[in-house]
DNA sequence: TCTCGCCGAGTCAACGTTGTCTCAACGTTG
DNA sequence: CAACGTTGAGACAACGTTGACTCGGCGAGA
């Protein structure tokens, strides 16, 4: 390899302060002033730095700046999700992202995979960078890793799920009442016998959703029937599974609750290959795209991902700006949408 | 607000190496050797930083090692894409973000909404934080300005559209072949009447796949017909107004091409609104999710979305360890995927 | 005319870390 | 036993920037 070529594309390093200081004939810190735009530097001398850097192809280093500084603040923030590919992480982190950049903020993400071991290292990896801010979504049931971040001034906002063992903010959806309120609307088209179809009721969101859909049956004085019921994790194919199951049973239900979007997709799948989507009522828990496309649209219950995120972005630079006050909850609450497959009517003789 | 209070919950700052060093009686250097992993260090003493070290929480500083190291390394890359929320931008992130995991580095993402403004911006703000390197789907035509930072040692890579007077290194899906073989598929199964409709033809994507219909159409030999041609732009509304629009001709075309995601949404909506899902042939370019599940399936063009993110990251890493070679762009193939609707055949009299 | 205060710019040190050098202690070898 | 290499750890400076301080010059008021 000839030294001429390689000296061309070489790494010719960065210029500095320094140099654009030597060109414009000026001290550092006067460079410094100009970028900072310290108003008591002389225009003309402005002008000549401007020029300097211009020509250099100067560019200030906020790596270097933020360690000298002294709020020590990165102008960075670290997003935490469940998986950065899912339309629900996906929607989150735009709209944090657009709370961030008006503020000059930008936004490391990562992926958690529900693996609670990398929420940890993830974590850790964002803190050793100096965030300013976490926004995450926890994977793990207990985040008492970051007592001593939280103390070291790292402020914090949990979404979807609250944190666990440790004092901190968080936004939620209001899964409970959401599940609720599908019920009810299928209890409401004549439905009594609802099955259930979730993820492990291991995962926060799973549990109180599924309590919010037995509460629903017991204020209704309908009968919760365990052979409906399945906790089958977050894959289309165990939903597929499962409904075809819980739909073979001698009695089987006349209408779905299913409390995820995978699960929701996976049981409108079985469903359609069963011939039975238009006479199985379905409600979903989460929106997803095209849902109003199919025959019958699906009905489900939608959060409202666009205020989550906003709320949480802008709950951490409250924090960031200053707000000491004790750490709180936000919910934010869910809305039904009748499509068509939550408003078919119970068939047959009616059970009451 | 008590002293006492604020004490409690207040920024105590992050402990740094000096205060692990006095703790566990050894010079700073040593502290940092423990960290590094130099092996040169008495195992008893490296139990014994290792304890101060967790006693008091400390956390290495990445920002400060790095202004300080050699190389510079940020362990951070930058990664501009149209929209995070989409889901395509969401799956090139993804891919992106498993390459670097394994190499312990994090991705900062930024979304450019096709507004060239904004990719010049978040690049500097990219730069400023001194990434190692960036993974751009470019918004404008023009990367010029990115020519002093790329002779400075920054590292790009670009997907899905080259860059523009600039030489780097490239990754995209092969859009006119895919195309080709969209036109062709139709052809086949007898249609001579195809409508084009597709982004905006500015935009270099959508220019190479309207190049790959006209191509298609020529080796044919069946008349290319500007009534039934629309660059529409991205939006559902005016994809379904101008499938509307070509619907409604004396002559309507017998299969539609929608070139982009959200025009081929549009349009099939549209299709549906008018009851010719099942007359009017169509294949879109770029899958999405459900598309099996509609009736008829949707027959796509899809890109290998993984792989395109995964050559990209792959070759941006290569860059990072020293490969020197001229620039270069993959071409990564797609494939047509049969569901139905690109199947349904023209019927009517054969026009040939 | 002298002093005071202010304005504009410079000097110096420090942020937290690591590269380079130095040095003491120890074991080996002819 | 002296000369030597090796091993383990500390001293010092520097990365690029900014906070705190300093200082010269100039206009205004006494």
């Amino acid at each position: 390899m000839t030294q001429g070529e390689a000296g061309l594309r070489s790494t010719r390093s960065r210029p500095t302060m320094r140099e654009v200081a030597a060109l414009a004939g000026v001290a550092i810190k006067t460079v410094s002033r100009v970028f900072n735009g310290v108003p008591t530097v002389d225009p003309a001398i402005v002008a000549r730095v401007r020029e300097a850097a211009d020509k250099l192809g100067y560019r200030p280093n906020l790596t270097a700046s933020s360690l000298r500084r002294g709020d020590g603040r990165t102008a960075t923030i670290g997003m935490l999700v469940e998986d950065a590919a899912n339309p629900f992480s996906a929607a989150l982190t735009r709209t944090v992202e657009n709370v961030a950049r008006e503020r000059g903020v930008l936004v490391l993400v990562g992926s958690l995979d529900e693996n609670p071991a990398r929420e940890r290292e993830l974590a850790q990896a964002l803190i050793d960078r100096r965030v300013d801010g976490l926004v995450i979504v926890p994977a793990g049931r207990d985040q008492s890793y970051l007592i001593s971040e939280q103390r070291s001034g790292t402020r914090m906002v949990f979404v979807d799920r609250e944190a666990g063992l440790l004092d901190a903010d968080a936004v939620v959806s209001d899964n409970r009442q959401g599940a609720v309120t599908a019920v009810n609307h299928l209890l409401g088209a004549g439905h009594r016998r609802i099955a259930y179809l979730g993820d492990r009721a291991s995962i926060p969101t799973a549990a109180q959703r599924f309590d919010g859909y037995r509460h629903a049956l017991e204020v209704a004085h309908v009968e919760c029937d365990d052979r409906i019921i399945r906790h089958v994790g977050s894959s289309e194919e165990a939903a597929i599974a499962a409904t075809e199951q819980v739909m073979s049973l001698p009695d089987p239900p006349t209408a779905l609750f299913t409390s995820q979007n995978l699960v929701t997709i996976g049981a409108l799948r079985a469903l359609r290959a069963l011939g039975l989507q238009d006479t199985v009522a379905q409600v979903g828990f989460d929106d997803f795209p095209l849902a109003d496309i199919l025959n019958p649209g699906v009905s489900v219950i939608a959060q409202d991902i666009e205020q989550v995120g906003k709320t949480a972005a802008e709950m951490l630079f409250r924090r960031l700006d200053g707000d000491e006050s004790p750490a709180r909850t936000i919910t934010v609450p869910t809305r039904l949408i009748e499509r068509g497959s939550g408003e078919i009517p119970a068939k047959g003789p009616r059970h009451d």
